[in-house]
DNA sequence: TAGATTGTTAATCGATTAACAATC
DNA sequence: TAGATTGTTAATCGATTAACAATC
C-alpha cells in the first residue's frame, strides 16, 4: 500500500540510489534475504533509518524474518524507474559535453529515453546524436507541443540556458538536468532542477516521486 | 574573526555558491551594498537564514546598513577559493568524458589546477589534456608520493574506480570528483566524495571548507 | 535622535535515532 | 514457545525561522 509521494522527503529519495545499488548487487550475488541492521551497517548508517526508509513505501519487510532481497529490489526499481513508462528527455545543444551526457543516457540510466535533440548549428541539423534526431532549435516549441518531452538536459552556455528555461517551463518541461553554467533554480523556484550527479551510479529521481 | 570550520554545517557550505553567483552578479552591476531581506528575497530563503550563514564566517555585516557587496564578494570568494592556493587535482582516465570534464575545469571553475593525467592506454601516454600532461597509470603511486595532489578526477569505469579508490586514499587523495558509475562512498566512510555539480555555477567546495 | 538592520539568542520545525510492542 | 526482526511511536538532535537587543 503506498504512501502519498509527497510525503516522502528528499533526504529518503536521496538514499534510494545508494539502497538500490546495494540490493542489486546482492541479488546478483544470490543473497535472499537482509536485515535492516545488516543493510543498516554497508550503508553506514542506522537499522533505524531503513526500517522508516523504507516503510514510507509501504511495508517490504517481514517481521522476524527481514527483507526478501528480491521484493525491495523490485520495489525500489520501482520507485526510481518503471522501464514502461520511460521518461522523453529532449536534448538541447549537441556540443562536446551533450554528446558525452547523451551516450551517458544512453547507456548508464534506467527510466529515460533520449527522445530528440535540438541545435542551431546548420552541421549537426538532420543528423542525429544516439539514435535521436537533431532538430534545428527553431522547431523545439512545435516539437513541445506535439510531443510533450517531461525533461530537457541543458548543455548550452550560460545565457542561451537562463532565456531558454522559462520558455521549456511554459512548454511544459518538468524538470531539467542541467549541464549549463547558470544555476536555473534562481529567479524559477517552479522549475524542479535536477542535476544529474554522474559520479552517483544512479541520479536522484526525486523529480519522478515529487511529482507522480 | 573566522569560526572553527568544522562548525560549519553541510547545509550552509551548499548555499554559499549561490551566494557567491549573486553578489557576483550584482558586484558587476556596480550594487554598492545588500540588506539581508533583500539577499533572502532573490535567493529564495529567509532573512533569519542569510544572517546565521553569513555568522558562521565571522561578521560581515554593518548593523543599520547592510552588507558591502565588495566584502561579502571578497569573503565568499575566500571561502570558496583562495586563487593563490589552488588545489591540486589530477585526472585518471582520459577518454572522451575525462577531456571533456577536463577542459570544464580549466575554463569553468575557479581554485583548481589540474596538474596531471593518468591513463593506460599507450597512445595518449605522454601527450597532454589541457596542458597537462598524460601519465602511465602506472606511474600514478610514484606521481603521488612525490607531488602530493589533493583531488582525484576519476573518469574511468566502475570496476577500476572500485579497486583504485583505496589505493588513492593511501597515497594522500583527500577528495575526488567521482565521475564513475559507482559510488565511491560505499565501503570507504574515510572518502570525501565531492560530486561535482556540473549544473551549478560553482561546485560546492564543503571537502576545502570541512578540511582546513 | 529615530529608523534601519545586523548579530545572536530563543522557538519551531523536521529528520534521525531509540525504544518497544506486534508478529513471523 | 522463544528468538528475531519488523513497524511504529516516542525521544533526541540539528537546522531553520522568529524575535529582539545591540548599534550603525
Amino acid at each position: 500500500m503506498s504512501v502519498s509521494p509527497n510525503k516522502v522527503s528528499l533526504p529518503v529519495i536521496r538514499r534510494l540510489p545508494k539502497y538500490y545499488r546495494y540490493i542489486r548487487e546482492m541479488q546478483q550475488n544470490g543473497v535472499a534475504k537482509i536485515s535492516s541492521s545488516e543493510l543498516a551497517k554497508i550503508m553506514g548508517t542506522t537499522a533505524s533509518q531503513v526500517r522508516q526508509d523504507f516503510n514510507c513505501f509501504g511495508g517490504f519487510g517481514q517481521q522476524g524474518i527481514g527483507y526478501n532481497i528480491d521484493v525491495l529490489y523490485n520495489e525500489i526499481s520501482k520507485l526510481l524507474f518503471s522501464e514502461d513508462n520511460k521518461i522523453e528527455v529532449i536534448l538541447i545543444g549537441v556540443g562536446s559535453l551533450g554528446q558525452t551526457i547523451s551516450k551517458w543516457i544512453i547507456h548508464e540510466t534506467r527510466g529515460y529515453h533520449l527522445a530528440a535533440a535540438f541545435d542551431s548549428n546548420p552541421q549537426l541539423i538532420g543528423k542525429d546524436v544516439c539514435g535521436a534526431p537533431i532538430h534545428n532549435i527553431r522547431e523545439l516549441s512545435e516539437y513541445c507541443k506535439k510531443n510533450k518531452p517531461t525533461m530537457a538536459v541543458l548543455c548550452i552556455p550560460k545565457e542561451p540556458a537562463r532565456t531558454l528555461a522559462p520558455t521549456l517551463v511554459s512548454l511544459g518541461i518538468k524538470g531539467f538536468w542541467n549541464f549549463s553554467h547558470y544555476d536555473l533554480s534562481v529567479n524559477n523556484p517552479d522549475i524542479t532542477v535536477e542535476n544529474v550527479h554522474l559520479g552517483d551510479s544512479l541520479m536522484t529521481l526525486g523529480y519522478r516521486l515529487r511529482n507522480e
